[in-house]
DNA sequence: TCTTGAGCATACGCAGCGTATGTGAAGGCT
DNA sequence: AGCCTTCACATACGCTGCGTATGCTCAAGA
């Protein structure tokens, strides 16, 4: 694809200024003449890059997806406690999204570029299955209930995406994650057996905003 | 708008041929043509009762919404046990929804068909509101642990959005009910009461915009 | 009977996508 | 030193699909 230098730069350069646009206005109100303009470009530089609209769009998600999630995926630790993991995970994931614009392009706008089950998805289904592998894990350590690990993960991406939403428009972070760790929490069996073990008692390591 | 019966027929048949034509194959790769094809009219009928596509797209949306929630909100008892409530509602809910592609439309496109801050969430800020409204009074009742209402009620209906979506790809109802149910547990005061010690594990990041 | 307006059909302009083709610059080959 | 090829774009065009402007039809009053 990307052969010589200058023309990696054309190509970052239409990548950025294609996500720009889509996160100030939407992926569907952009024009490709709108981002080869935005990029300095014509439309011919961004159909030799990319086959049509929506190989951008993909392409774009799929940088934000590696964006996010690396760091996300490595707060879960082998065999760590799972209420801990997840909520690292949040806040982390929370540092890497950019604005609201972005998250919105990225979360909701996701599912227009696709025919919504093409190879689009991968993303999004390959961080559903680590979430499914974590909760499996959990679930045979007895760390947490015998619940359907696949409705769980899937469950939960929910609730974090609205969450993502929320704290990029309110601000209200702490709030978000008080309610996330809640969840993730309420996956713990119950109370009946009560070993001290699971006393999750974490120390601020630093004051909160 | 509608006027004699004749019109109101064609209202509602240019109506249901868009929803199923929308829960098939997607908002945006549906034609108006299309949608006036499969009504048994032309372009022209459509544009006479709606103003435009996304007119007609929120007009629907509208109308899922109606049938959805109008069900789902009785199932919320005035000073009913929060628990029982939200699962009943979900369940009823569930009922209440068509297809999978019917859902697709209602919970995806969704935010797509306006600007995605325009009129057409009017809807999807009522429910939020609704169960915002429920969890502030269970919260005052000290039936469910002090927690911000409105950040639990916007990332609860996002667990349940994608609950829906779950359901109806996989059948698996029990599994999604059950974890459902469980998570709204989750917001029951801790029996033994170290929640007030319990600070989220701290990421060091800057406030968002 | 004539009018009026509601309910649609037909025709058209225009934006935006993708394609087909043209062009200049930077290397290789001889 | 000329030539050719390939990359990296630019330019021009056709086509689809949206919205609009206008025309037609029929039923219900006047």
């Amino acid at each position: 694809m990307a052969r010589t230098p200058r023309g990696q730069q054309t190509r970052d350069d239409i990548l950025a200024a294609a996500l720009s646009e889509f996160a100030e206005r939407g992926y569907q109100s952009v024009t490709i003449e709108e981002i080869a303009a935005a990029a300095g470009v014509t439309k011919g530089a961004v159909y030799h890059w990319f086959t049509d609209k929506d190989d951008l769009g993909r392409e774009l998600q799929h940088q934000l997806y590696e964006r996010m999630s690396s760091t996300a995926a490595a707060a879960f630790t082998p065999d760590g406690d799972l209420v801990d993991d997840m909520s690292r995970a949040f806040q982390v994931w929370l540092a890497a999204v950019g604005d609201l614009g972005e998250a919105r392009f990225f979360l909701r706008d996701a599912w227009v570029i696709p025919a919504l089950d093409e190879g689009g998805r991968v993303d999004h289904e390959a961080a559903v299955e680590i979430v499914e592998s974590v909760l499996a894990d959990a679930v045979g350590r007895g760390e947490v209930v015998a619940i359907d690990p696949e409705a769980t993960a899937r469950i939960l991406m929910g609730a974090w995406a609205e969450a993502t939403l929320f704290v990029l428009r309110t601000g209200r972070r702490a709030e978000a994650v008080a309610v996330i760790e809640r969840l993730v929490r309420a996956l713990r069996p119950d109370h009946d057996q009560h070993t001290s073990s699971v006393r999750p008692n974490v120390v601020p390591q630093e004051a909160p905003a």
